[in-house]
DNA sequence: AAATTGTATACCCATATGTATATGCATTGG
DNA sequence: CCAATGCATATACATATGGGTATACAATTT
């Protein structure tokens, strides 16, 4: 077996640098093809190439414009890759994590003055 | 040019639903080798590469205990795709927060008569 | 020292990458 | 209806992946 497809998910896809210039330049609203490769600064054919990888994860959308292809950011798409990296923030933050568990005990030991407040 | 190397970046590396089992696995806890041939259910060669994979970019660290080398979870090598992702999240959840705002205008205009609820 | 255990590395293979280049196919303009 | 424009797809190529299997190496046990 090779390495999986670039199409399998959303992880592969984005692993491109290129792609995540794409998605980067369509978060800031919609774009036809020739916009990103001026952007980009690639060949159009590349960029069609990634505009059709990321269209298979779903991370884009297109519609027709005239002879144009407006693409779209669809970010929902990003979604897993940020549900599975938050799982390990608190590790790279359990610092803060630490103290807020001793400022958790000070207040159990001493909470008659407050009792709700959200974050 | 081929596909960026997975050693390349954080990206590369865990792109591979393998060395992301792996990652989920050292995150409760350092381990040999052979623990994570028997969790993931591979080759011990193959678990060996994918875990050089994961030192090269640095997202974990090994020591050596005896015959046996311990694996650890490093997650702020992780950082850098959690930094990225995140600044999609206001994208997808956009839609809560525009629901957020109705809502507080309605409460701001008369909070007594609500309960009606959209999806 | 020899045997055993725990890992790492070497080699083979099929696959699919990303870039390059050329071509195909709509849509719009004359 | 023909040319031009905006994209997509086809083909060619070097690379290196992940899996398999065999082997090498280090530490411990005998």
């Amino acid at each position: 077996m090779a390495r999986a497809a670039t199409t399998a998910d959303a992880f592969n896809a984005v692993a491109e640098p290129r792609r995540r210039e794409i998605l980067d330049a369509l978060a800031q609203g919609e774009r036809p093809v020739n916009d990103l490769v001026e952007l980009l600064g690639l060949a159009q054919p590349h960029v069609s190439r990634h505009l059709r990888v990321l269209r298979e994860v779903g991370a884009v959308d297109v519609r027709d414009e005239g002879r144009q292809r407006l693409y779209r950011l669809n970010p929902q798409a990003l979604k897993p890759i940020h549900d599975w990296v938050a799982s390990y923030q608190h590790l790279w933050e359990e610092r803060f994590e630490l103290l807020e568990d001793v400022l958790e005990d000070l207040k159990g030991e001493d909470l008659k003055d407050q009792e709700s407040n959200e974050n």
